[in-house]
DNA sequence: TGACAGTTGCAAATCGTTCGCATAAGCAAT
DNA sequence: ATTGCTTATGCGAACGATTTGCAACTGTCA
């Protein structure tokens, strides 16, 4: 079934969620089976939290607490942005999403189902890259353990500029 | 020439100039280089930032503003928090201090007289232990340049637990 | 379906940080 | 030293991001 808004954004409803634009079946699945777990997990899913969901799944940048909130409107207007606050937060909880906390600014989100990278963060543009290194992590753990220490959790940013 | 103040610390008075507690003599010769430098770069000398710069360079933590704001007025009660964040940007713009953004909380300084080093941050203490690695750094240079940009600067911390 | 505990929207509160303004004080030239 | 120009200061109010108290609402599970 399919939805059009006076958006110009296409709206698909399955049984009673809502999901926001089109979204592959697959995509769909995904979000089903991420509420599972999360109500498995005791998490109750709501409306809100599932518009919320949606919009962090569709997400390919790394969007704050307001841009999560603007998007999530589009699927449903009545999301708080207290909610949007509360639902990121128990979803990092979760594990579901990260937090990014680059210089200046506010946090940012992403999901938590890419698998671990860092981030490029372009100083003239502020556009993200992400990438990974196995060497670096290595050598991370490495030296926390020289000191005494595992690491438990790292941010890595490279503040850099297009040559 | 000494100063006994109600609170027991000790302070040493240099022409007009006010240290904090019992500071060597280099360490002053060097804070007098450091006006010097400041001042050659535009920037006024004021009791209040001498005060400043005095509790920053005898800091070997990584104070948050409030904190600075504390210490100084040990030194010198009638400096503002205002003046304390001011100074600490101003500072930062001409590179003596840097600002450390951990998660959670609110920024934190250092001077930038020690060479470049990385941060391991204790989980439980919030306790912080300095490192390098030229290792690590050599592979972020490398990772940018494939990826087609140049580190401007990096941020690597390591949110660790003692083992 | 009913009941309970968790969740929501709203507005107010909080926290760290910045700003406007009138006054005070560096600094360079005198 | 004194002057004059400019910048720095303290104060309190404003700020933006985030959190919270509360009364109404709604998943969930029996």
């Amino acid at each position: 079934m399919l939805l059009r808004t006076t958006c110009n954004s296409v709206l698909r409803v399955t049984s009673d969620r809502l999901y926001s634009r089109a979204m592959s079946n697959t995509a769909i699945k995904h979000l089903r089976d991420m509420e599972d777990a999360l109500r498995a997990d005791g998490m109750r899913i709501t409306r809100q939290r599932v518009a919320i969901l949606s919009v962090l799944a569709e997400a390919n940048d790394h969007p704050d607490a307001d841009e999560v909130h603007r998007r999530t409107k589009q699927v449903d207007p009545s999301v708080s942005l207290a909610t949007v606050y509360r639902t990121l937060s128990v979803l990092e909880n979760h594990g579901v999403v990260h937090r990014l906390t680059f210089e200046g600014g506010g946090a940012r989100f992403e999901t938590a189902d890419a698998p671990h990278h860092d981030h490029i963060i372009d100083v003239d543009t502020g556009a993200v890259v992400e990438f990974h290194s196995d060497k670096i992590e290595r050598l991370q753990a490495e030296i926390a353990a020289e000191l005494g220490y595992d690491v438990v959790h790292h941010k890595l940013e490279l503040y850099c500029r297009k040559r």
